[in-house]
DNA sequence: GGGGCATATGCATAAAATTGCATAGCAAAA
DNA sequence: TTTTGCTATGCAATTTTATGCATATGCCCC
């Protein structure tokens, strides 16, 4: 259901297109919510029929037109209301924490294999987020939207680097029990 | 479609019926995959049909009869085929997160006590999961499939201790934001 | 004797998410 | 010159997940 609000929550920034959104969520708001384009459209269609966005189809030369979402002032609203709703618990679903209760019917060596791909995956995201907040707020000055995106991406790095070393110590973990064999 | 799966990897330890499955979710595995009994029922019938689990129906006295489920053959080669297989990172839906990104349209004394209610939360988890060890694994022999559990659980120990760090980190920032303006 | 709780299984429906397909034009590289 | 990639939007089908309902028995407590 949040996935309306997650556009709404977007298009506070800037009014943007559908293609726009997309991006956005595969940049930043991606990390703790993804979506693909084609639930990002169905869900706009949606929202302007909630009248909670209005759209405005803007005509380009040598590419398509592109349909700019625009967020009203019932739109804002909802935002607010669901600001104040208790977050839920997301629910996790790791393939990875999963594989460790089959231990006995499992390959161990794809299993350290497995932590370490995960690893270098937190690596790269941990790198990214670390530029973004160097080329963007490191130095700047902050608006208030601006504190709020920066407290999250530090959430983000603060979980990679969690995430990092909690797996770094299961790779030991899995080695040590390899030795003992 | 990991659902299949992750009955299967509990059905490796013991036979189970569709309630101890549902039971077993929710106390156990439950911490990296969630699943209502509907959707285990209905995916211990599909399992059935691929011959990766046999059933069988017991009468019990003063209770309805319990169907209980065993893995097959087929069903542990499936484990194992599955096992090699890379995990594929696991997809984030964090309302709280997208919380900050409105934070000019956001209530921020609700935004505080959604980070010390999401706090409080991860304590409980964190004290529930450090019973479980010291009374099923401090100072118990460990089989392998025990010792994998037991990474499994330290994992989640550690991660309720830095989602807990970094919350507390978070709800700070915000209080400063708060007395800054 | 009634209400609530635990055991035990399942259907029906609705909402949400994933995956594949389809279109269409322009630009740059191979 | 063909292929690949980017912009830009969307339908259709399937799978997955969530929610509510339905049934049946027995136990314990008030």
């Amino acid at each position: 259901m949040a996935l309306a609000e997650a556009i709404l929550v977007c298009l506070t920034e800037k009014p943007m297109s559908g293609y726009d959104l997309a991006k956005s969520f595969d940049a930043s708001v991606g990390f703790f919510w993804r979506a693909s384009h084609q639930q990002i459209y169905r869900e706009l269609g949606k929202l302007r029929e909630r009248n909670l966005v209005e759209s405005q189809e803007i005509s380009q030369l040598g590419k398509p037109n592109r349909i700019v979402h625009t967020i009203t002032d019932a739109g804002r609203d909802v935002v607010r209301q669901w600001s104040l709703k208790q977050p839920r618990m997301p629910a996790i679903k790791d393939d990875l924490l999963l594989k460790f209760y089959a231990f006995e019917d499992i390959d161990m060596a794809a299993m350290a294999e497995h932590v370490s791909h995960r690893i270098e995956q937190h690596e790269t995201r941990l790198l990214r987020y670390e530029k973004i907040k160097a080329r963007h707020y490191d130095g700047h000055e902050l608006t208030l939207m601006k504190r709020g995106k920066l407290i999250a991406l530090e959430m983000g790095i603060d979980n990679e680097r969690a995430q990092i070393n909690m797996l770094t110590g299961t790779l030991m973990k899995i080695q040590n029990l390899d030795a003992a064999d």
